[in-house]
DNA sequence: CTAGCATATGCGGCATTGCCGTATATAAAT
DNA sequence: ATTTATATACGGCAATGCCGCATATGCTAG
């Protein structure tokens, strides 16, 4: 076999797989190992909403900033915005549904 | 009436309130503006999933320095992990199960 | 055509955080 | 008493968050 023909995901996927194995091997086995995407494209996902930069920032409680930041690649979003902007990418509905209650 | 009784958090839904009546007036009525706590007990959210701070980072995808600042005090979580926080603690199971296909 | 409004771009700037590393408590287990 | 797991406490620097503002771009009405 090769390696052709395999894009990021699926090297993604090779890292977290083989962090798991890291974590099991040191007794670490509670489960449950979140994966952090190294990279987000905000605009993609925002885009994806026809939303403008201030609705979006507005809607998800970022602030306008740092979505312009992100958007022009000025800074990077860090992990816990990465979560949260994959999570809103995945499943905008959900995440507005348990944001609402907050 | 008074406002005998009232806890920080009829004051939190006040202000989300206002805010939004704020928002309507300026004409910014795409629907929902996220409402992001403005502090958050990441001790307690992670004593009431009994982890580790370690596992508990690791399992949201926290580095661990970061869950360690906030505990105590050195640091406060910024937006997108007080958000993320706040939904871990409202409903965990939800936030891992999207998490787990990212 | 162009004045006006909404959006987005670019960027200076500083306080604050993220995150790494490590040395030192604490407490429970062997 | 020694080991092991967990948490505390900081030093430190790069990087981000977020503010403010000037400028560009696009669209629409007059």
């Amino acid at each position: 076999m090769t390696a052709e023909g395999m894009d990021s995901e699926d090297f993604e996927g090779m890292i977290a797989g083989l962090r798991d194995v890291a974590n099991w091997k040191k007794g670490k086995r509670d489960g449950f190992v979140a994966h952090v995407p190294s990279t987000v494209d905000v605009r993609a996902i925002r885009a994806a909403h026809n939303q403008t930069q201030e609705g979006f920032a507005r809607t998800y409680g970022f602030s306008i900033a740092s979505v312009r930041d992100w958007e022009q690649g000025r800074r990077q979003p860090e992990r816990a915005a990465r979560i949260l902007l994959a999570m809103i990418a995945k499943e905008p509905q959900t995440v507005k549904r348990v944001m609402e209650g907050l």
